[in-house]
DNA sequence: AACTATTAATAACA
DNA sequence: TTGTTATTAATAGTT
């Protein structure tokens, strides 16, 4: 039908092919709804054109969805099981794959070692034990840099203080002071001296009575 | 088309619209093949007659499934997608709890610690600190329990090989040893006073590379 | 987007 | 059901 018979194979030029595939997509979607009033029947048809454009057509006694779900119920094949099934196992291993994560954190934290063989335990000590020292040396290493880098903006800005004092003094004679001692840093408490009060950061040792959050080390008790 | 004009509703005599429904879904299914291969479509047709017979027609670059799951995506209509959404998030949730779970055990070994402020490492230091503590603390009474039943357990036996022998020398004069001093354990080497070869157990210390395993500590560096 | 010559689909009939 | 055919409907190429 048309000017000349056509060859049922793909349409080489694009323009001529998106101008066909319009055409006949409006020629089945006529059928399909002529279909579905003159035999009432339920059709559900979707169609992507090559670009990808999404057309659908569904009877208006259905939806997409109950045609498909029927279409499952009639045919038996299932359109989401695979997928279903995939998803559950894969949230299932990361469960369990958390769960044991926790475990760990926990033994590392001083908790949950009933369990554990004279074997394991000496196993972890050393682990902790060497894991420590390498804290601890980066510890030392990061209040070293730290203090550095007060020490030298500390003298920079007495160095600053001490030029706008004299060009003040060049002025008149109000003595004026522009910074305070205190705003120096306290290097020694950082090296672990104080022992005092509540702690602040992360990293606390509650081996009875463990206060996990997201936000930090210790975070492991949400969706246990 | 047809030896008459039809009108466009619900044919009442129920063989004419079996009839009907026959060779127009013939008809419509040719359209489908013939604009798939025409215009690189991409087709999925489901007809239910009215007495429920299903008929399925699929390009063949698809699957029915495949078609479906395209629908769904593009669509945004997502027929399971409550389900299907709840599992996504909880999935990730999961995941990203999973690899902060997993930074948390590194730093814990003392890898990773570059991201960490000061404040930060002096908690780490601290709880490893505490830690390492409680572990030594119940690796101790392990082995000293251990040793206990041990030295225990070896009594019972002296004691009994004893009576044996003295029973047997009640009979004959042929002094037979019963037990072999070697398989008493050494509690010693349990006390980390040994210190070479390849490590059998969990929680070897690797911070320069790890290398983890699923059954024991140090073992999350899957799916990661 | 329209037009229209031509092919294709199909309603009625067998 | 399946086949035939007169007739209408769809559409390929053109404007």
């Amino acid at each position: 039908m048309g000017r000349g018979k056509i060859e049922i194979k793909r349409i080489e030029n694009s323009t001529n092919r998106q101008v066909t595939y319009s055409k006949r997509r409006g020629g089945i979607f006529k059928k399909a709804r002529e279909i579905t009033v003159l035999c009432d029947a339920e059709v559900s048809l979707i169609m992507f054109s090559s670009t990808g454009k999404l057309s659908e057509y569904c009877s208006p006694s259905t939806t997409t969805k109950k045609a498909y779900d029927r279409f499952q119920e009639v045919s038996g094949i299932n359109l989401w099981s695979s997928h279903y099934e995939k998803m559950q196992n894969h949230l299932n291993k990361l469960k369990e794959e958390n769960s044991n994560l926790r475990r760990e954190i926990r033994q590392r934290m001083g908790e949950d070692l009933d369990g554990l063989e004279m074997e394991e335990l000496r196993g972890l000590e050393q682990n902790m034990d060497g894991a420590l020292k390498v804290v601890r040396e980066r510890k030392y290493h990061v209040v070293h840099t730290q203090c550095d880098t007060y020490r030298k903006k500390i003298r920079n800005l007495e160095d600053t203080n001490k030029r706008f004092l004299r060009a003040l003094e060049g002025r008149d004679e109000s003595g004026v002071f522009l910074y305070d001692d205190s705003g120096r840093p306290d290097c020694e408490s950082a090296f672990g001296l104080d022992n005092g009060g509540p702690h602040m950061f992360g990293f606390r040792l509650q081996p009875c009575q463990p206060n996990l959050h997201d936000a930090g080390y210790g975070t492991n008790d949400r969706l246990a």
